[in-house]
DNA sequence: ATATATCATCGTAATATTGCAATATCATTT
DNA sequence: AAATGATATTGCAATATTACGATGATATAT
């Protein structure tokens, strides 16, 4: 008990979860807007910005690496993340898709 | 440690990690959907049509009620839990908005 | 009134997530 | 080559989530 039982559930509502997840926390969703924002992002500036942790920081950075939506390339001295511009809109369509799939029939 | 700091996060941001969380399981995404294409929807369905336990079921429709997504009447003698459009189309906004914020900068 | 059907709640076990200190890695500088 | 600075990894503790059996509550049917 207590795991979620996956192979219950199509690939496609198991990848929306998944996706979901990666969004279902304050400190990812402020990392990918603070990331946005600026022309070049080390890990650094984003413990200074989000108030956590070195190491947690650098957790939450490799969840949303996990779903392709970062791409990592280095800049001088110092290693740049950048959010992946495509797999991003994929996941913007995703979820879109998803909301506009959602209609009312009742009540 | 192992709570999630919310105190450290803006409004907006824990708001979008919340609602992120509900679709963050495909026991919450297939229940979404299920219901959008039914008429009508009783729990027994949802059991049926999903595959977990009752009180499994049971507990994912009140985390997707907590947030506003779910209006339940009754209809003859069975709930009829139903999405609350309203609700739907903000949530499908603001997350839209954030997709639309994130934009590509540097590599 | 009693039985039945449907859904909620409680209690609890298993697993996942969150967070950080300590430590490792690795490129750059000195 | 040693020191420095930035990020990753490990290990572990605290908390949250997931799941279900047992039980409760409530409405309808018999």
């Amino acid at each position: 008990m207590g795991a979620t039982k996956t192979h219950i559930f199509s690939t496609r509502h198991n990848e929306l979860a998944q996706a979901a997840k990666v969004m279902a926390h304050p400190a990812r969703i402020a990392i990918l807007e603070f990331i946005s924002k600026q022309d070049s992002c080390i890990c650094t500036d984003l413990v200074d910005e989000i108030g956590l942790a070195q190491p947690t920081i650098s957790q939450h950075l490799n969840e949303i690496k996990k779903i392709g939506l970062l791409k990592g390339t280095f800049e001088g001295k110092n290693l740049c993340y950048c959010i992946d511009q495509e797999k991003w809109l994929e996941l913007q369509q995703f979820f879109n898709a998803f909301f506009s799939s959602i209609n009312q029939n009742c009540c």
